[in-house]
DNA sequence: AAATACGTATAGTAAAGACTGAACGAAATG
DNA sequence: CATTTCGTTCAGTCTTTACTATACGTATTT
């Protein structure tokens, strides 16, 4: 098992791959997010170029159908991380990174939480005299979403 | 459109429903976490009940294969939610949930968040002068990711 | 030693999801 | 008015994923 020296061998990602090799690692760590893999790409391009684009162009960037971009872009629109914007003389759709796209991703982030709250809750009245363990689970169950909740709040905040 | 006053017509989960009704929106919950719906009514089997309970109860307690419970109680041991414990006098696994179990699911996002955070760091370093705006975004990205997981340790310290 | 109980690995199935291509309606252009 | 250009929808394909049933190895009981 000797070491390979030769230099050409190893495909090393430089300056230039920079752009796409982050476009493409944020699709994949889209996915963890349950979100669709082009869904993270696309964000991932405007990460890096900003925008406004069409959907068009967008979609020959990203090398992917104009359905997909359709649906894509709006599903991030639906997030809070892009929006819509006009621009005169032009009939497309452009779109264009939010202003604060990672409080907007934390506000529907804080929303799905609560939901889980309404949950425990819903749990907890139901629960008899004899479930006392149950309850008290309950309880540092819906603690620890109290401060998550409380705590994400604050990030938005700050993300201002 | 009359109310409907018939008091049988409703079906309302009451008293004895609340738990199973918890265990099955925990499961549904889960999957929009990522994880397995069996791994979710796992988990929310023993928010309710406690355990320690053994692979093969714990399988007819919720209607699936010993198998799913075997690979799904692993993950979640994984995960920290679980921990597996021995009882003197039976050769089953017992399993049983963990001390913090959130706070385990925390350490487990905050790694995951690094990892972007790494993919970011990757993307700056390989910027050139005319990206500006780029360079800018993807700061502004880093510095959710930094208020993110600065946040996220917090809460864990707060769980103890 | 034979039989049983247990945990896990594996292969197969069924369902869900992502993505594409084609078709459609609306709006603009010629 | 005919054509083209957009955005969206829909049907179909392909991949991934969750879950089950079977089989296997190990440890235990009888």
């Amino acid at each position: 098992m000797s070491a390979k020296l030769n230099d050409e061998a190893v495909a090393v990602p430089v300056r230039e791959d920079a752009k796409a090799n982050f476009i493409e690692q944020h699709g994949l760590a889209a996915k963890q997010d349950g979100l669709p893999r082009i869904a993270g790409r696309i964000m991932g391009w405007f990460v890096i170029n900003g925008g406004p684009i069409s959907l068009t162009d967008l979609a020959a960037e990203l090398s992917v159908s104009r359905a997909s971009i359709s649906t894509n872009a709006r599903l991030l629109e639906g997030l809070g991380v892009l929006t819509r914007v006009a621009i005169p003389g032009e009939r497309q759709d452009f779109y264009q990174i939010a202003d604060s796209p990672y409080a907007r991703l934390l506000e529907g982030y804080v929303h799905r939480m609560q939901g889980k709250f309404a949950n425990i809750d819903s749990l907890i009245g139901g629960l008899g005299k004899g479930d006392q363990g149950a309850r008290q689970r309950a309880r540092q169950m819906k603690r620890f979403y109290e401060a998550a909740i409380t705590n994400t709040k604050s990030i938005i905040k700050s993300l201002n």
